[in-house]
DNA sequence: TAAAATTAATTGTACAAACATATATATTAT
DNA sequence: ATAATATATATGTTTGTACAATTAATTTTA
């Protein structure tokens, strides 16, 4: 769909203020349909996010600043977020034994199963997103890249 | 900058997972330059482009509906949006004389000589981002439309 | 080795996002 | 004209974002 018509703004003063709004625009689209596909699971886009961090990791555990640098949204609360995932029983954390400034964190057996019972799910929702072939979505990744400069 | 970097993560599913985490990770990066920029004006972005909005209608008010429709981010609350630019005297409210249901929100003088002060700043913001040249951006545009089906 | 600087995480605060639900008004159907 | 439905906005709640400031542990350097 046409940003003119999603937004309901004719004239731009450019292409690339155009291409500003457009890439707020798809990335709110994108996480609604995102949060709605995670919402049955009870856990948000940035804590599926987190335990895909943990994942990529185990079996090695994994400090906030790790999850940090690899989270999408730099400036959220690794912290609050983990604790969340921690209540849920997702993760364990305890202090790092060569640094006690550093927290281990390591997602349980659980967190692992609801990964799993995630998978078929973004699956799902991934297809019925994907209206760019593999070319067009490496042109687009491409030229994201070059957007951040 | 490559998102591998950007994210420190090496493999993707396929370049269509890749680019939903690029859309996300270049909105998060676009939204910390812009709210930066906003930041001396005690204005937050969104409240910006509700703004700018108004300014598209004046001298015509404009509805809650109508601001919801044009926002970038359909889920947030114009209500609550429009009542803290109201605190800044950026806007007015008041009930539309033929439907009671209705408010009729209005750009103040003061919310426009706000957008005269930003407006300098946005364009050097803009063209400190411009990484994209026009053709680039038409692209973008053109394949984020077609991302969102 | 004590002081200074750095690192890692936590806590506090204000605001925004993502809903669900409620309230008031207007429109329509009976 | 009354009841049912739809429309427009407001309110409540939980979580996330965007910082700044603090605490504690470690490393550097004087």
């Amino acid at each position: 769909m046409k940003l003119e018509e999603e937004i309901k703004q004719q004239q731009f003063r450019d292409p690339f203020y155009k291409a500003v709004l457009n890439i707020r625009v798809t990335e709110s689209w994108l996480s609604t349909r995102m949060n709605q596909m995670l919402k049955p699971f009870g856990i948000s886009q940035e804590q599926y996010n987190v335990l895909r961090i943990l994942k990529g990791q185990f079996p090695k555990p994994s400090s906030l600043l790790l999850i940090t640098e690899r989270m999408v949204n730099r400036m959220s609360n690794a912290t609050r977020l983990v604790e969340k995932l921690r209540q849920g029983g997702y993760v364990t954390r305890k202090e790092c034994p060569g640094n006690r400034r550093k927290v281990d964190i390591l997602i349980t057996e659980k967190g692992l199963e609801l990964l799993e019972q995630i998978k078929p799910e973004v699956e799902a929702t991934m297809d019925k997103m994907k209206n760019l072939n593999q070319e067009e979505a490496d042109l687009l990744n491409t030229l994201l890249d070059k957007f951040r400069g």
